[in-house]
DNA sequence: TATGAATGAGCCTTCATTCAT
DNA sequence: CATGAATGAAGGCTCATTCAT
């Protein structure tokens, strides 16, 4: 039944799979959208159908895992106590410029997995104290909250996805001022 | 839609079968998004496959068709002269609210079909006086322009797409006073 | 998407193409039992896959358009009053050994189905008069109902679907011998 | 039913995970039949898929090392002089509607293997002598032989296989009831 | 011109089997 | 000798598109 021509790699092979799968998937979600055939980043990872099942059984999974990079890293930033909003901000729009898949983890309705709306609930909270802090400095309008930053952030990310490469930091930087403005001064 | 299923109507149809698929689509394309299965048009339209085919040779064809009702009636209420760029937008952001099919008028990337651009710059056109008149009346920030008001639209449309209908009319109103305020009091 | 290399022969095809299906049907499940690949029956049709589920939307609904057609010839004999039980019986194990798909049908457990269910409900009905009949002439014995008719044909049926062609005949005949037996004298 | 899992436990644990897969395999094989996925059996059995298949290069061997426990069981009470054939009989029943994984024993068309055959006719030869015995007297009838009651055996079996578990007491006892008489008084 | 069946490519998913460690 | 990850073939199903009538 199995033919096999490509070599099995062997178990040594699974993290290293595992990763390049993330890359993969982080690359193609990021030029085809989430909803890209997994098939695609099994081979642009180098890896057999199986192999992705294997470490990711679902669509949902798999999505996860890039948001899961993305988020610690910008956790990181954001419990260092002197970063301010505009910092966080900053870093995550970059993020978001610069990789796409970013989207789904900002307004993740159409998944089911509770973990992909668990990372929704940590990009919140983990703004909050941000927002607070930016409210007392008058950064923000006061009547302003997390709530309201990520949801700029949720519009900040889709109209990239559907700009062209050619005009992407025109856009960004267009819709960014326009939505942070939006958050008051 | 369409009461008498299954009779060939005969060519006299012709001009209401192609209103009752652009009708379908509306609704198919509200209920399920611009990707819903083509299929669904034509049965909510009473039609055949082949009748969808012969009047949009492709999905973009009716899409189009769709977004050309939408700014029709959008055209008719910004050339009145004494409309405000507020009431436009009003208008605008009910329709999106209501069908989120509207979206992909306001942000055309992702289909080939020049004719949607074209859509998009007429949607851009008939804000220009718009927007004119309303920085004038310090309704809008000094360097906002018509292009910033339909990236506004732009990135208030998908968020809809992603809302359940139990919170969408919340969302709505909170993303578009975020965007409102982001164009300038 | 589709290089269509096949022909289209057109809706006229279409009950033609049921027809065949099910033949091919009753002929694959025969030889692979009632869980063979769809796709060898719509091979075996000379008809493309999507044929298939567009007759059949999955593989109850097949698998219960081969028993219809056998139930049907059932029941045209059982209603006519002057046929006896033995000579039912001796048509339905004609049956079952000519195709054993036949099976399924009288102990439809696994299905979902509900009109699956319904056939072997039918049949228990369609037994029951002859079963009175036979009690009273002493063809049965006097513990005897319907119900365990229908269980002796139910475990005649699989013997045969596990026995080689070759020795298919001799195993039914002794097998049955047996079960007959086993309902009285 | 193996506590310490994902060791490698090393060549000393050889015969202990022998053991374990038959058991596992008979557990597995009872609950989802013969078809089931072997990884099942070698999860089930706290063992590795590759140790699995090295102690069973195939599907067969493992079914076959399930069949050779269970007919040893009843080669040992058929061999005692005093049993007789309705004593082994309903400890075979017994096995049966226990454990539906004994089928294929039983009916061994559709496997390649010989020795899988050679279990069969294992146990048609220990049935031999009951048979006979049972015939002098006057427990089965005349024309009977040990073929007839290993194909009684085998209608029994399957029809167990596609009961639900909470009918299988009633449809066990009813069916063999009607195979008893069918081997004659 | 309308109809709706036919078509098959392509995606998702499962699982037997191999093989580096 | 055990482990468990890797592999890819194969099956189920959907849907865009064509085409006989």
């Amino acid at each position: 039944m199995n033919t096999s021509r490509g070599v099995n790699r062997g178990p040594k092979a699974a993290a290293g799979n595992r990763a390049a799968l993330v890359d993969a998937a982080r690359q193609v979600f990021a030029e085809n959208g989430v909803d890209a055939p997994l098939s695609l980043i099994a081979r642009a990872a180098g890896v057999g159908q199986g192999s992705l099942y294997r470490h990711f059984p679902n669509r949902e999974s798999i999505i996860l895992a890039v948001f899961e990079d993305n988020i610690a890293e910008i956790e990181e930033l954001a419990t260092r106590p002197e970063s301010t909003l505009d910092e966080v901000l900053e870093f995550i729009v970059e993020q978001i410029t610069a990789s796409t898949a970013f989207v789904a983890m900002l307004s993740p309705t159409g998944f089911d997995d509770p973990r992909i709306l668990e990372i929704s609930r940590r990009m919140t909270g983990l703004l909050v104290d941000k927002v607070e802090g930016a409210r007392r400095a008058g950064a923000v309008a006061a009547d302003v909250d997390a709530t309201d930053v990520v949801l700029a952030l949720a519009m900040f990310a889709p109209i990239l996805l559907q700009t062209d490469e050619s005009s992407r930091r025109d856009v960004a930087a267009r819709a960014w001022r326009l939505l942070r403005r939006g958050l008051g001064a």
